[in-house]
DNA sequence: CTGAAAGCGCTTACAG
DNA sequence: CTGAAAGCGCTTACAG
């Protein structure tokens, strides 16, 4: 069962091929009425030209855009790569691309260089999220030729464009309120140095104390990896040696849980002995401990913006700026007003 | 800045493109010597094979697999999606296979033949979820020549292969703890009557009342549409009018958690007061309420499964059977042993 | 073991 | 307005 082609449609249509292409791809130098005929027969027969061939042809091009996530797993708890995928995936649709998750490893990083990967998938542009600092990739994305928008990153190149909330004043309104509310021992659970997000979140704590003059104390900085179980761990040490603290700042909602799981196995009642702010508002948040405080982004708007980015380099629109993606704090029991 | 191609790996090998195309894709009858070479300048100038051409030029081809999700959101607060695209993309991986998202909705699935989609996306397969009974390209499924992995639905057709737990006996299992711990009068929260599973998960209902000899009060169902502000409602009326009874089976842990809300209106307690059991063990059922009763099911599972079923189907490989997805009845306390 | 040539299904200058 | 022909970058019988 052949698959039908455009000399199907020709022989059909009683027209040359050349009539045929012209006519599926609206060119204005066709007659009306064997437009319609040949429109007619394509449709009868079902007819779809071929991608490959397109692509291949001349100069019509179906631009491939592929999300790429480092390190994905089975689950998402934190619903942050869904939110970047159906964002990137929105923005293709709209923008009539097609849209591929491609996914790698620190692994696979290491045998199979990014441009050949591109090429191999026909990819035109990539989202890139889930990086750190050091990954191979993130070098050859400063130099690749194809557009690339990165996405919780600081890295300057050709073709690089950066995508997400501005971590930095995010960190400071989330110290800024727990310092207003009077707290001064706030310590903070970081995610990891390679993560550029850490780093920036971690700007944002100590400029809050700036502001007032302070500087927060260095021995209250512990590096979890987002992980729940090191917080744990961590809050556990930082409450028994210095019962000064009184609030924590967690560079995740997954470290802020796991914060807030220590107070309680301390006796004590998040919120009400001790403060804590997480980061992200994840689903669950809202649930846990009467409510989590924490700074709210939105991954969906990230991959959106960060799909668009990419389109628009694609296309040389680089003029019109990109919307900036915002935050909020948003206050619940874990650190109420 | 031209892209290499085989014709620059062959005049820098110093041999003919019909010999590098071969040395590239393993060909034996190659001399060990001239491969080496052609590898290594393939390697050198960075060559990688233009994935166009291949498809048209002979028989190789890389086979693409589409997960297509009709509605898709922007949220997926259930997992549910996230677990079938990451099971589904695993298996394209492994199977080195290309990974496309597609999303429909009722209004695009009229406009366009799912055939047609399919050709102009280059797709050789596809996965398939959120369908409902009446969606035009259910119809179209049971003809197309393309297989086609169908997730939580039941429907024949050539290519056409079903991907679920076994709904019936789930809600079964569900429902038969409800009656063993003496309830009888178990109301049951349903989603809607065009979505298969809720059909299945009534039947199972049922056979758990049939096999004690028994049979459900019909004035206890109600239709929610998966939605839990309905379930909301459905469940303070039916509480109000029907104070005989004592437990409630949900289809879904959202219209579970409604029906908790409700109970908790009414300033009772889901689990001391009134049992509920939800299904599918979303990320949240855990925390609400100390933890919603609910029957687990693993959407990474179900998207690996139809996958490989999409894989098998492509290499004709229909005789080694697929393994059948489990579940799993979860007991927390709104419905406690 | 190697290579010249045909062919895959399109698009697009170009000539008419 | 229409069509013959070249070309896109590969792969694969086929001949040598």
């Amino acid at each position: 069962m052949r698959r039908t082609n455009i000399r199907d449609v020709a022989k059909e249509a009683g027209v040359s091929v050349a009539t045929v292409s012209k006519a599926l791809n609206g060119y204005q130098d066709v007659n009306p009425e064997t437009r319609k005929r040949v429109l007619d027969v394509a449709n009868k027969l079902n007819y779809v030209a071929d991608t490959n061939a397109r692509n291949m042809g001349g100069k019509v091009e179906t631009t491939t855009i592929a999300l790429l996530v480092n390190g994905l797993r089975s689950e998402d708890p934190s619903g942050f790569v869904f939110g970047i995928l159906s964002g990137t995936h929105y923005i293709c649709k709209r923008r009539n691309c097609d849209f591929m998750l491609l996914t790698t490893s620190s692994q696979e990083q290491e045998s199979m260089p990014l441009l050949q990967l591109c090429r191999q998938k026909s990819v035109n542009g990539i989202v890139a999220s889930g990086f750190r600092l050091g990954d191979p990739y993130i070098d050859q994305m400063k130099e690749i030729d194809l557009p690339v928008a990165l996405i919780d990153m600081d890295e300057k190149g050709r073709n690089l464009y950066n995508v997400s909330i501005d971590n930095v004043a995010a960190a400071q309104r989330a110290t800024e309120f727990l310092l207003k509310k009077g707290h001064r021992d706030v310590a903070m659970l970081n995610g990891t140095p390679a993560a550029e997000v850490s780093r920036k979140r971690y700007r944002g704590y100590r400029l809050a104390f700036e502001k007032l003059g302070l500087a927060p104390n260095p021995d209250y900085l512990r590096y979890c990896d987002f992980d729940e179980g090191k917080a744990i761990q961590a809050t556990l040490e930082l409450l028994h040696r210095f019962p000064r603290i009184t609030a924590i700042f967690a560079a995740s909602d997954l470290m802020a849980i796991g914060a807030c799981r220590a107070i309680g196995q301390l006796g004590m009642v998040p919120g009400t002995d001790i403060d804590v702010v997480g980061f992200d508002d994840i689903p669950i948040a809202k649930y846990l401990f009467g409510g989590v405080s924490t700074i709210q982004q939105d991954p969906y708007q990230l991959g959106c913006v960060a799909g668009e980015a990419v389109y628009r380099m694609l296309h040389g629109e680089t003029d019109a700026p990109l919307p900036t993606v915002d935050f909020d704090l948003i206050l619940r029991r874990t650190a109420a007003p």
